[in-house]
DNA sequence: CGCATAACGCACCGTTTAGTTACTTACACA
DNA sequence: TGTGTAAGTAACTAAACGGTGCGTTATGCG
């Protein structure tokens, strides 16, 4: 009988101390704070009573609040890292495998606005939680080498300039989806038009794939 | 003779006391402040200290920390602003006109990191200082009226493409830019790169370029 | 079942924070 | 040269902050 309890309990996962959904839960509302407020403003207390657990849990899996901002930031990249993976771009057409790249990255942006402010926290404390990851490194290299074969494939199949280097184009691609949206708010102001409206969204992503396209293309 | 002292110490500005001075200092050390912490992370008295003023006095004249910020990041957008208006676009051909603007743009960002790190505060507060600043609607659309112009005069003279977005252009030119300055800190970690490097430097404005004028141009 | 261990909670700490009160002092102008 | 006003100062506050000491309780395992 206590089997039998003890079974049903792990697989309805209905237990009362739970540490794995534990930490989940303060995670998620750790990167909604952090990415709401920054690094500085997202405030301890507000995460433990999102999450739902008591602030000392928080200490005692994350160590500090920087500890958690690492693995919070940490998880936020692999995730848009492995989802990128998922892309066909080997099977593709050159010309559109690029263009597919490019709105990947326009709606990824769209659907996680947490993950631009946790990079903009991240930088402006000089990328001091991120400088040690190793992990980081090689699966941001093995993105770039995967568009480097992209482009290569496009040269062979002459419909891509040559020359074109991939860490340039990568940053590029990034760089007018990315701004766009972090700029969002005092864009709206500045242009008095909203941003985040679907025609502006449909003439903006438009516009990028044309700007790439045109950088690329032959 | 009194009153000789007077207009020497007017003349000499050495005055032991000097309101415009004061506020100048602490909005000099409060740029340097907003910059490098953010808004949250920034504080007041070492604001106070950088500026060799009394707390109070930030107070007295800017009423808040919000006042003092939303202060500092309107006399940033104006300085950009009017640096952009020195640029002499209109006597350019459209082509040399166009490299002018994002080459200053570049350069800009290079001169003046702070500008980038006050906007990304302003927008993790969804441009909540700014929101009511009618003059910097007024000066911005100007600028982009001045591009417009711009694109017509090199579509008359064949030497741009027809139908294309001033304001859309302009943020593509700010993005490609600003986007390799904000993140030069988690990007010289991902890509092994030092992002500052000279070298670094000089093939990211040339892609820059390239990719404006490949945007642009026939 | 009994028990070691890990999950969890409460109440608290010392420090730092933005902002203020109450005061003194230099200076422009009459 | 006297004086009203604005510039400037020091010491303070109440609240909020990240972080902890220590006790309690559920749970998985032998």
């Amino acid at each position: 009988m206590p089997l039998e309890k003890s079974r049903l309990s792990q697989a309805t996962k209905k237990r009362v101390r739970d540490a794995d959904a534990t930490k989940l839960r303060i995670l998620e509302a750790a990167k909604k704070e952090f990415s709401k407020n920054g690094l500085e403003g997202a405030r301890v207390d507000a995460i433990a009573l999102d999450a739902k657990a008591n602030k000392r849990m928080l200490y005692h899996y994350f160590e500090s609040k920087d500890g958690l901002f690492r693995t919070v930031l940490e998880r936020e990249y692999l995730k848009i890292r492995a989802e990128e993976n998922l892309l066909d771009l080997e099977n593709l057409p050159p010309r559109t495998a690029l263009e597919t790249l490019v709105r990947f990255t326009w709606e990824y942006y769209i659907a996680n606005p947490e993950f631009i402010t946790l990079v903009n926290s991240e930088n402006l404390c000089k990328a001091a939680h991120i400088k040690n990851s190793a992990t980081l490194k090689t699966i941001s290299q093995k993105f770039v080498r995967r568009i480097q074969t992209l482009l290569d494939r496009g040269v062979r199949e002459n419909v891509f300039r040559d020359g074109i280097d991939a860490a340039q184009l990568n940053i590029t691609i990034a760089s007018i989806n990315y701004y766009y949206f972090t700029n969002r708010f005092t864009g709206s102001v500045i242009f008095e038009r909203d941003f985040t409206a679907p025609e502006a969204l449909e003439e903006r992503i438009y516009f990028n794939i044309e700007t790439i396209c045109r950088l690329v293309c032959k």
